[in-house]
DNA sequence: TGCTAATGTTTACATTGCTAACATAAAGCG
DNA sequence: CGCTTTATGTTAGCAATGTAAACATTAGCA
C-alpha cells in the first residue's frame, strides 16, 4: 500500500511501535491515544477499528513488553551456569526495569496474570521461568509448594527493588552498584 | 462555622479527608479534582486556594499515608521481641498495602524519598525504622553500608511482594496464607 | 462489474485540570 | 463602629482527553 492512501495497511502495528516509542520518552500517563493517532498520521478514533478502548492497546503494549522482558531474561540465563545463571537473570530483571520505566511498569498494571502454586502459567512468562529455575536450584526432591514461595520469595526481591528505583525510593545511582548484593542474598537476619 | 455560610471553615482538611474517602472505594486514576470539590460541596476551583495543583493535593494524600503505614509498622513491632518483632513489621507493611491498596500506590508514587547509605532519612518513614531494626538485629560491629544493603533488601521483599498482589500478578487469596514464609526467609538458593 | 465488509473520517459530547475575573466574608485598624 | 485589605469562595471559559454516532472510502469477493 502507498502512503497518502485512505486504508493505511496495517495501522495496527503501526500505532503500537508508536504508543512504545512515545513510552520510552514519557510516562504512561501522559500517552494519549490521539497523539499516537496523529504521530502515525491518522484520526484519533481510526483506533477504536482495532482496539476496542485505550486499555486494549495499553494491553497490546503491555504483552509485547512482557515477551520482551522475558526474551532478555532468558538471554541473561544464558551466559552462566548454576546458581550464577539464576542470579543472572535476576539483575536482567532489574536492568529492563531501569532501562525501560514505563514499560515495565505497564506491563504489571495492565496483565492480570493470576499466578498460584497449582494454576497454569504461560509458557512464556517471567514466573514460569523462574520456576524452572528454582525447580532446578532445589533438585528433584523439592515439594512444588516450596518451588512456588522460593520462587515468588526472589521474584518479589527484584520486582520491589526495581519498583523502588523506579518511583525515586532510592538514589539510583547509589543502588546500581548494590544490585548485585541485594539480588544475591547472603545470611539475612529475620 | 455553620453550614452553608460562604466560607466553608476548614476545606483543605475536608479535601483531604474526602479524596482518602475515595480513594478507598476508587483507583487513583479515577480521583478527579472536581468529584472532590463536588463531594465536599463546593467549586471545582476552590481547590486552588489549598492546593496548588492537583499533584500537591496527591502529595498532601502520601504524606498522611505515610504516617499511617509508619505508624502501624510500629505498631506492629511492639506486640514481639527480636527476630519476630522484625518479621511482624514486614507483615504489617503487606498488610497496610492490601488493605489501603491505592492509598498504598499513591505513597510511593508522589512521595520522592531518594534514601542513599549517607544521606538524611526523615524521622517518621518506614525506611529509617527498618534501618534501625535492622541495625539492632545485626549488633554494634555492623557496618553502615552492610546494614543498608539488609534494609534495602528486606523492604524490597515485602515492597515487591506486596505490589505484585495488588497487580494482580499472584493470586490474593493464594498468597495470603504464605506470606509469612515468603516474608521470614528460609535458606535461600542462589 | 457491483455488493459488502473493513477501515478511516468528521462531528459531537462529557469530563478533566487549570486560568482569569469577580464576589464575599473575615480580620485588622482608625 | 466603619473602612480597607486579604483570605477564601464562585462563575465562565479554555484546551485536551476518551469515546460514541454517523458518514466516507476502499478492498475483496461474487
Amino acid at each position: 500500500m502507498s502512503r497518502q492512501s485512505y486504508h493505511h495497511g496495517d495501522l495496527r502495528a503501526a500505532l503500537v511501535a508508536e504508543a512504545l516509542r512515545l513510552l520510552e520518552k514519557d510516562s504512561l500517563q501522559a500517552l494519549s491515544l490521539r497523539e499516537v493517532a496523529r504521530n502515525v498520521g491518522v484520526s484519533a478514533t481510526a483506533v477504536y477499528r482495532h482496539f476496542p478502548s485505550k486499555d486494549d492497546l495499553l494491553q497490546a503494549l503491555a504483552e509485547h513488553g512482557l515477551g520482551l522482558l522475558d526474551a532478555q531474561q532468558r538471554k541473561a540465563g544464558m551466559r552462566a551456569r548454576g546458581n550464577d545463571a539464576f542470579a543472572q537473570t535476576g539483575r536482567a530483571y532489574v536492568r529492563f526495569a531501569l532501562a525501560h520505566p514505563n514499560l515495565f511498569r505497564l506491563i504489571f498494571i495492565h496483565t492480570p496474570n493470576m499466578i498460584s502454586p497449582d494454576g497454569d502459567i504461560p509458557e512464556d512468562s517471567p514466573f514460569r521461568f523462574l520456576e524452572e529455575n528454582i525447580a532446578r536450584i532445589l533438585g528433584p526432591g523439592a515439594h512444588a509448594d516450596e518451588i512456588f514461595v522460593q520462587a515468588l520469595r526472589s521474584w518479589s526481591l527484584v520486582h520491589g527493588l526495581a519498583m523502588l528505583i523506579l518511583d525515586g525510593q532510592v538514589d539510583r545511582k547509589t543502588v546500581e552498584g548494590l544490585i548485585d548484593r541485594i539480588v544475591v542474598p547472603g545470611p539475612m537476619p529475620g
